[in-house]
DNA sequence: TCCCATAATAGTAATGATTCCTATTTTAAA
DNA sequence: TTTAAAATAGGAATCATTACTATTATGGGA
């Protein structure tokens, strides 16, 4: 139950950590491997899922059926280009407000949301044209 | 190209539009095969894709991994009991203020957004208390 | 510093939802 | 009625993720 230290988590998040783009696990271990090359795939997953389950990282799922990962755990919402695929973060206000909306007559305990944008990014947009 | 009428697409789209707890294909598969014996779950999966994919039913992800279908395809909302897994409509306004909240300052087009509530149904607050 | 219980790993097999493939059947327009 | 195109059944293939297991690494206490 108590956490060890492992080298291969701390290159794991130290990676994640210089990535801004949201990459999905199979990318870490890509990426990972150049400093580590026998890491496993399975020790990035699991790694990556406890880093998520202790709040270290945030675990992102879009609707392109796999995991993406995001070492900034702050609050803030994603916007998806159907285009090319991009993750961007969005500079906005909260929306937590929609909770209250939400749980405006509705009988359970509402504890949080998932809300995430899609459509063109600035370059495919104006690609577009 | 031009969509043939099939005996297995009215089915299950005639299901589909009995049920209001938004079940997975395998759901849908399990529960047509008492009218239609010998319907293939690969069938299942092409249609409810094509289906949604005419926007004639919802495809829903939310983060157990597992595609959702709904024949409601007016704009609503969904909230997941976290413990027992159900899924239920919301009665609230519209929320696509938040698309203006989150073009303001971004460079690219917002087409559309994906959002759904968590937490717990009014069953499972009731027995956790 | 040395033990040693236990956490973590590497490597690989298994899982499970979904998609793909192909020979056959169904649909519907001419 | 003919027939080209669309759809199906059944099963194989895919692919992200998790599970399994023998081995190795970690770290608190003597």
């Amino acid at each position: 139950m108590a956490l060890k230290y492992s080298r291969q988590r701390q290159v794991i998040k130290d990676f994640l950590m210089t990535r801004k783009d949201h990459p999905t696990a199979d990318t870490v271990y890509m990426n990972v491997r150049n400093e580590y090359p026998n890491i496993s795939l399975g020790t990035v997953y699991r790694n990556l899922s406890l880093l998520a389950d202790i709040g270290e990282i945030q675990r992102l799922r879009f609707d392109d059926g796999v995991d993406h990962f995001d070492a900034d755990t702050s609050a803030h919402y994603h916007f998806v280009c159907t285009q090319c695929g991009q993750i961007i973060d969005l500079k906005m206000d909260s929306l937590d407000h929609i909770i209250d909306m939400a749980e405006a007559g509705f009988a359970g305990e509402i504890q949080g949301y998932v809300t995430y944008f899609h459509g063109l990014c600035g370059n495919c947009k104006k690609v577009n044209l």
